[in-house]
Parts: structure tokens; C-alpha cells; sequence
DNA sequence: ATTCAGTTTAACTAAATGGTTAGCTGAACC
DNA sequence: GGTTCAGCTAACCATTTAGTTAAACTGAAT
């Protein structure tokens, strides 16, 4: 039971949950593991006990986070038939894991700053494998004449660059409005599934074959604010 | 002379490139002071003797990038005319105001990851000015009827997110190619100015209004390859 | 020769960091 | 009662870190 226990008195999920906030907000060097203890309130010590050096205990938040990205991807994918619920299936995943594990996107984004320097391979090689669901969705498309023949890696980028932005931007968005004072509320703002639409739609727009007739077009309808 | 020379012996020029690597490759918390003393052949002393401390550095660099980003901006957009040509010209900028400041892109995705928190306000100020750049386009657009009714702030974060992810996506899709053995060349690995061609395709392709006859439509032709 | 501002250096400090150790506790088991 | 053992703690350690100091060098003006 000690070992399986996922409360939130398990010091183990304690731990990866703090640090996991820690690496998100400043980056695996900045991330400090005296902190990371204070704050999971357990002793230095049974951090190290309990989890691991602070490599283990990165890699395990990034692989426990991917892993959960996979296999959700996996069944939201299964019964897609068209590329077009493939792409969306898989995007709002995407979106909705980094709802459930808000430090995703932040840690994402360091990583690719960074170009993966400090990537452990095991999660190098999981993250190619959240690549591939994306780029199959595309190739699918193509294929079948879906899409239009589309750059796939390019295009995946482009989704994962927006998609990762746009979840991450939240707190410098608050920032900037401040100084701004334009208290206008926007999609950036709504939630992550709102935010996966909204991408989804502006890329397939451009994925869209130049003959596809009007009436094949979906909207996801997003209020629109001046 | 001596104060303002720019030459690559200038040591504090020196300072501040090896600094601005260091600060992209590792982030402000990871750059190791010493290490860039040692890689600009200065002793350490030195270093705070041309810059300043830590702090003075990073700030240093960002202004410096965000200035000449935001003077050709100016530069760039004050003959367009059209709203397309206006974005076309400001993304352009940006992205070769990241070829010419190799740092700017992971800078960037490591401030949108830590919220800004590090940001010194006169630097978040800048940085305001040019996400303003970016959504007066697509403000002046929307006003015109060139765009359809588009959400500025989304819409900015969209192409600042495809914009820097690509820009700074060439080593993580390096590593990932080494993994999967897939060897194809992609416009995610031309010039930062295709780059920008491509993301401004895509949005300008969801920014056209509903009903506007393709006629209008002008695609920068980008090879496509399998 | 002296002065003097600008520049450079080696050596230093105080604090923080990642990681370890030896030992305590209390329940389970014989 | 004694042993075991996972869970836990305080104190410690070696190293690294950002930042400082005081002394010295340089080269031109006086």
C-alpha cells in the first residue's frame, strides 16, 4: 500500500509535484532541491530517499507526464476516422495534458530553448513519439487528399509552437496588460480546449486542399470581442 | 575611441555575445558567471568592470536585441501600405532580427516559460512595444476588412508561438532526426525569412475574410518535397 | 620624473548548492 | 524481548557560485 498510495500525503507525489512546479517556473539549473524539500515539506534527505538525485527527479516528472500524454492520445485517437478528428483528437490531448500537468508547456518550451540539451534520451525518445501522433494525423491527411500536400515537420512545429505558447502565455500576458491596461478578454485566455480549437482551426484553414468546396468547412464557433 | 569601439577585441562586445549564448543555452539562472569570463578571455573582474553584474548583463542584452528589433520594425513597416504587407514586413523583421541575434528565439521561449518573472520591467516594456507592432497589423487588417474579425492578442501569441518554436527548433529537431532516422529537409530547416513567408501563409490563410475571391490570394511559393 | 584615469589581475569572501551520513523512531515479525 | 526495516531527521561536507578587493600595470598628459 505505502508504495502504490497516490494521495496527496504521499510524500513521493508530494515531492515530484512541487518540483515539477519548481523546474516549470525556473528551469532544471535555476530549480533549487533545498527548495523543492522545504516545499513538498519533507527533509533534504528523503527527497533523495524517496525519489532520486535531481536528474531522476526531473526525468521522472517529464517521462510521468509524457507517458500520460501517449496513452491518452492513443485512446482519443482510436476510433478517429478522418485526418482532420485525428489532428483535433490529438491536439486537444495535447492541450488537455497540459491542463492537468501545468507545468508541461512551461517545461516544453525550456526544453526547446535549450534544443534538448539536457534531455535525458529515454524522454528524448517518448517526445519523438508525441511528434509522430501529430505528424501521422498530417501525413493521413495528405494522403488521403485531406490536407493539402503540407509540410509536415514544418507544420508541426507550427502546432506545437502556437499551441505551447498559448498555454504557457498566460502569465506574461497578465504582465503586459498591466502595463497596457487593455483589460480585453481574448481565447489566449479561455481554456485549453478553447485554445486547441482555435489553433486547429487557423492550421487546418491553411491544411484545406485550394478546391475543397465551402460546405465541407468546420468553425469551431469562438464568441468573438472587440 | 576606446568607449565605443564595437570591434570583436571591443571585451565588453565579447562579454555580451558569449554572455547571450550562454544566458540562451542555459538560461539567466543557469549561465555561470565564470564560465562566461573564461569563454570572452577576460577575468571575471573584468567582467563587472565593462558590465555590470549578472542581472546588468542579461538586461544588457535583451534591451539591446529588443531595440534593434523594434528600430526595423519601424523601419520596415513605414512604406506598407496594406495590412498583409505591414505583418509580412513585421514578422520578417523578427525573424531576421532572430538570424542576426542567435539568442533572441531561446531568450524569448525561456521568458514566455518562466512568465516573465525574471523580466526587468524597462526590458517588458519593449518587449510590449513589439507584440503592439504585431497586433496594430492585424488591428489595422481587421479595421479594413482585409482581415476577417480576428482576435488580436490569440492571433499574436499564434504567430509569436510558430514563429519563435521554429526559429529556435533547429537543434531539438536535430536530435529527435538522429532518433528516427528520417533524413527529409523541411521548411522548418530553411532561412529564418522562409520561415517567416511560411507562418504568415498559414495565418494570413485563416485571416482572410470568409467571402474574399481567391483571386486575391498570393501564396509565397515555398518547394514542397515528399 | 610624476601623475593619473583607465584597465587588468590574482586572490579572496560569504553564501548557497547538491549530495551524504550516522543515527533515531515505531510498527511488524519472530 | 529482541531484530528488522522502511521512513525520517539534523548535521555535515565538498564544491561552486556571484560578487569584491586591493594592488598593479599602461600609456599619455603634465
Amino acid at each position: 500500500m505505502a508504495r502504490t498510495q497516490k494521495s496527496a500525503d504521499d510524500p513521493r507525489r508530494r515531492i515530484l509535484d512541487v518540483a515539477a512546479a519548481a523546474f516549470a517556473a525556473s528551469g532544471f539549473e535555476g530549480a533549487r532541491v533545498d527548495q523543492i524539500a522545504k516545499r513538498a515539506a519533507v527533509n533534504k534527505a528523503m527527497l533523495y530517499y524517496h525519489v532520486g538525485d535531481k536528474d531522476v527527479l526531473y526525468e521522472t516528472i517529464l517521462l510521468e507526464t509524457i507517458e500520460d500524454a501517449l496513452a491518452r492520445i492513443a485512446a482519443a485517437t482510436a476510433s478517429s476516422k478522418t485526418a482532420e478528428d485525428r489532428l483535433r483528437s490529438t491536439v486537444a490531448t495535447i492541450a488537455d495534458t497540459a491542463r492537468r500537468h501545468s507545468h508541461f508547456a512551461p517545461l516544453m518550451l525550456r526544453e526547446l530553448a535549450s534544443g534538448g540539451a539536457t534531455l535525458p534520451d529515454r524522454v528524448m525518445q517518448r517526445m519523438r513519439d508525441v511528434f509522430q501522433a501529430v505528424r501521422d494525423a498530417l501525413e493521413q491527411g495528405t494522403r488521403s487528399g485531406e490536407f493539402r500536400a503540407v509540410d509536415p515537420v514544418a507544420t508541426h512545429m507550427f502546432i506545437a509552437g502556437s499551441l505551447l505558447v498559448l498555454l504557457a502565455g498566460g502569465p506574461i500576458r497578465r504582465r503586459i496588460r498591466q502595463l497596457t491596461d487593455v483589460p480585453k478578454v481574448s481565447v489566449a485566455d479561455r481554456s485549453p480546449a478553447d485554445i486547441a480549437s482555435f489553433v486547429c482551426d487557423v492550421v487546418l484553414e491553411g491544411l484545406r486542399p485550394p478546391a475543397a468546396p465551402r460546405a465541407l468547412r468546420r468553425r469551431t464557433p469562438l464568441k468573438k470581442k472587440n
